[in-house]
DNA sequence: GATTATTGTGTTACGCGTAACATGGATCTG
DNA sequence: CAGATCCATGTTACGCGTAACACAATAATC
């Protein structure tokens, strides 16, 4: 009888209190671990008690503290996602992919938007392992020394997927965006264009901008071209870049007869630009593109492009993490999810 | 002397073992209060204990466990957000304002996607809850029971911003889109159109969507004209969409003068539909949209459309939160960021 | 029917931090 | 110089759960 009284709890946030597994307990006339069982492993106690439990939950409105769980089991349910621009729709698919698996296994996405710098990626990376995430998918596929390490000691598994890099830090499920530049290159080529300029994003501190330099680069050395300085720019992202980027190549180099937009929405704007104009696509010039986005296939001439299984990517590299961390799978896993050549109008 | 040899930890996975703030603090020799008191409120400490906590958090490389800080001290760094579709990039600018505020006030985002249904954002609530976030950024504004018993049991604070809703929850960070649709009606009553059609997402479990059609009907009365539910559509979301539905109206109701999209990237859709077919727009019919894409300056004609403030509804609602959280607001906020019409080409 | 497994539940000891209070010395105060 | 005040640090007691083990009651085994 002589229990010893509740010890009071610590401090209470003013107003409002959350009920906690003891307080289930209580009201049931059971044990905290018999709720936890209840709830978290109902096989483990009789059908009664699971009932009970159940209908003390749902009376009191208890919602289990995941925070107290995780830290006690040492198993968190949170991923990390690390993107280098948010507000790029190129990611809405990945990140769908990877919501749509982490929230089917009961995990939780975080998400962190670096920008362009690796910096920033290893601050997000930082806020991330504080957290203690259960795994992380990073889009960049380099980082910092510091970030690298820090995840090296961390012992969680790591997805990166922007790029079907030789050099990963755990897993990769991509595509290669070297050999996908390589073969538009190629795939122009064999359609009769003899002058095919490249434009990409900025290239410093994104590799994949650079991995698809090296596949054009690498298609005009198979073709035996020389590569043209005046043929090859770096554009911020945006419509209007793409615009300006076509105005400015097709004046300043007259005789070039297709363009190659590796990234971003370039592309579309270039196409709307020429629409605008009234340039033929591809009587004055040919225009394909990087990026499966649904506009390509709407705008005028449909541009031909590489589809990317993006979605795919997103799914993959979250069924992946969690293999890994439901120790299912310990292998690390180099997973090439391919391209395709989107053959349409505009090249 | 005889300090009780430490506990054994409960039981670590495998191989990496993560160091401790204990470990911290035997290595510098000073009591693990210390060390937390060194990183978290540096002011509390000398300046060489600061400096000696410092370098041995840098060599063992001791990252800070969030999840016992949060549940020790009962305060998490965490925000929900939770979106009717990751996909949709009009979101994109809104989360990245959230993003912003979040991560530059120490604040985490976790991104859930609920799809259009309300009971799927009562399981994403139910997590976010779980994860004890310290608040919650919400698009929709209608909810089930269920979710709003539960956030008021869970006593923190929410604000809402897809919608200027006249019944928050708690705070709304948002713009009336009962108001913004019955001025684009109004104004493209002005230019002198006669039939405006009106065409939305799904309105079902809908709400912007639903007070869309209500500022168009308003206007409508307002103009004194009756509506016409031929003009009235619903589609899913999609380019396709849009470009159907211009279509279809202009083959259903001849007479038809305006179409007025009043959601997702329809407009678009129907822009470029409309370039396909060689309909003169606004001639043979005058497009409006609702949503301040930014393609929608790009194709041609440039659309008539609503600039909305995305960003800002993001960065708005975050500081909000946090203003609410650090107690330094106690007040419900209602923000009505305005909009604004956008005239161009297309109608 | 005694022995061994199985099942259901409870007990104890943490997980890794922070809040609140205690302590000892330096500084101020009149 | 006694007493009040401050400052830097330590001690204790939790926060809310789970792991691991203990234990009693039942079921399976021969």
């Amino acid at each position: 009888m002589a229990k010893p009284s509740e010890p009071k709890r610590k401090k209470r946030n003013g107003g409002t209190t959350t009920s906690r597994m003891r307080d289930v307990a209580r009201k049931a006339g059971v044990s905290v671990m018999t709720v936890s069982r209840a709830l978290n492993d109902p096989d483990k106690v009789s059908k009664e008690m699971r009932l009970k439990v159940r209908a003390v939950v749902d009376e009191i409105g208890y919602v289990p503290n995941r925070l107290a769980r995780s830290l006690s089991s040492n198993r968190s349910n949170l991923l990390g996602l690390i993107v280098p621009s948010i507000r790029n729709s190129l990611f809405a698919e990945t990140i769908k992919g990877i919501s749509d698996v982490a929230s089917g296994n009961g995990y939780r996405l975080m998400i962190a938007d670096s920008g362009p710098g690796l910096h920033e990626e290893e601050e997000a990376i930082t806020a991330f392992l504080q957290q203690r995430v259960a795994g992380l998918v990073l889009h960049n596929t380099s980082h910092t020394a510091n970030a690298i390490e820090m995840i090296g000691k961390a012992g969680i598994p790591v997805v990166e997927n922007g790029n079907l890099t030789s050099t990963p830090l755990d897993s990769v499920v991509s595509y290669s965006n070297y050999e996908a530049a390589r073969a538009m290159t190629l795939h122009l080529a064999r359609m009769g264009y003899k002058q095919i300029a490249f434009v990409s994003l900025v290239r410093r501190e994104n590799d994949r901008a650079r991995e698809r330099l090296r596949g054009y680069l690498a298609a005009l050395k198979e073709l035996g071209r020389k590569p043209d300085d005046a043929l090859i720019l770096e554009r911020p992202p945006g419509f209007s870049a793409g615009a300006e980027a076509v105005m400015h190549l097709v004046e300043s180099v007259p005789q070039v007869d297709a363009i190659f937009f590796a990234g971003d929405v370039l592309a579309v704007g270039a196409a709307l630009e020429c629409q605008r104009r009234g340039w033929k696509v591809p009587g004055r010039v040919a225009l394909a593109s990087f990026d499966d986005l649904d506009i390509l296939r709407h705008v005028n001439p449909p541009l031909t492009t590489i589809r990317l299984p993006r979605y795919e990517i997103g799914r993959r590299s979250a069924e992946c993490l969690l293999d890994r961390i439901a120790g299912r799978a310990t292998e690390r896993v180099s997973l090439d999810l391919k391209f395709e050549i989107i053959q349409r109008e505009s090249a």
